[in-house]
DNA sequence: TTTGATCTCCCCCAAAAGGTGGAGATGGCG
DNA sequence: CGCCATCTCCACCTTTTGGGGGAGATCAAA
């Protein structure tokens, strides 16, 4: 038995859909909401396990409710956006919030349905827009990698270890440091690569280390 | 009408797919391969709408044959890619090389279905688990931004603009210039923002900008 | 008005980076 | 075996970078 929670500031769209997933012999709609706030007390209270969470609500937005209840929870519950629609400003902010689904509130009560099951599987839903949105930047982020991954193939193993190195910010000392060698055979690396890749300084190699996934965003902390 | 080509090694998995669609009165399967290379062929003969793309074939496997189909072509198809199951290693090769769809082989017929519906619309379909785990990639992606966008908020908007002109690869003096101000002045920007940044060079700066948002994959030309 | 922040630019200086050329050692390959 | 690529290091040099001051102008806020 799937345990929801629906929220949204309109009464009627809530029994709406509370009347539709109650229907089903595996879904149970165990609380409502009308506000984040609510929302929120009501997830801490019911322990639901999907939450269909409107966006656009007085007190608090979806959004912002979706963020505390992810994080200051326990985190059982997983959360589905559902819209009205054109959704552009709001994906990102709800994928970032922790959001298992984002759907828009014209689909048929059967896909409704069937999201709220793809989710309590631990899937994941989204709006088919949305989804193929999803994949080109996606695919953008990894394409740009191609042609420059070739360039990368022209360099040693060695000058790859020291590109890796300076795109982690590294000065040379503390790449030689790493690698055990002296600082002169870091610095010849640099200018080999610098070269080879067609690079003026270290700071556009890192720009290229970004850009061709030798370095990516998030694999690193930030401490220095 | 939508126009599907099926394409499976498997001559039985290929006819149970093309009976399950042609049994929908808007699906008509008009063409069928055997080999990445008979893909590319047919795609090319009957230019049909969607093209189902099983991955495990032989003489040429479906991503290459995908991504041969959709940069040489027309482009006027849309690829499902179907697998069997365990996507993990194929799914990011699939979307990079354009695939529109990613579904797993045990799917129930109707979802099938849905997906070559959805993708034919302009939608995109993929797996609840591979939505998933891109959602979590791209969470990833924007959510690291969170904590270091804060430091990047102690900065005058000056700064900004010289740590994202040194973000792009930019040298002091071609600073100066694309800003209009002497070479000086970018110095003492530079050094200000390393300090308040707690960063040591401009190659730290770089991998500082990329962590937090400031600058993006595949916003660039590495052109140099 | 005074204060603080920002933007602009200057000086000097030390450290780091990058280019050039050379050189020894290793190991694979024809 | 000689040839070539690679890795290692050196010396010398120029350019760039970054730090530490200081200083004038502007503008908004206290």
């Amino acid at each position: 038995m799937i345990r929801v929670m629906v929220v949204d500031d309109q009464a009627l769209v809530r029994r709406g859909f509370a009347l539709v997933l109650d229907n089903e012999p595996d879904i149970e709609v165990v609380a409502e909401a009308g506000t984040g706030i609510e929302a929120i007390n009501a997830a801490r209270e019911h322990q639901p396990d999907i939450i269909l969470m409107d966006i656009r609500m007085p007190e608090m937005d979806g959004l912002e409710a979706t963020a505390q209840i992810l994080t200051t929870n326990g985190a059982t519950s997983r959360v589905i956006i559902l819209t009205t629609f054109d959704p552009d400003e709001y994906v990102f902010r709800a994928l970032q919030a922790g959001a298992s689904g984002f759907v828009l509130k014209d689909i048929p009560p059967e896909s409704l349905v069937e999201a709220v099951r793809t989710v309590g599987d631990g899937g994941a839903m989204l709006a088919p827009g949305i989804t193929k949105r999803l994949i080109s930047e996606f695919a953008q982020k990894l394409g740009t990698g191609r042609n420059l991954a070739e360039r990368l193939e022209r360099l040693t193993s060695r000058e790859r270890e020291v590109l890796t190195a300076i795109a982690a910010g590294k000065s040379n000392a503390e790449i030689a440091e790493a690698l055990f060698i002296g600082p002169a055979t870091v610095k010849t690396h640099v200018s080999s690569l610098l070269s080879k890749l067609g690079l003026r300084d270290r700071a556009q190699a890192v720009v290229f280390a970004y850009e061709c996934g030798l370095a990516n965003v998030g694999e690193r902390d930030v401490g220095f």
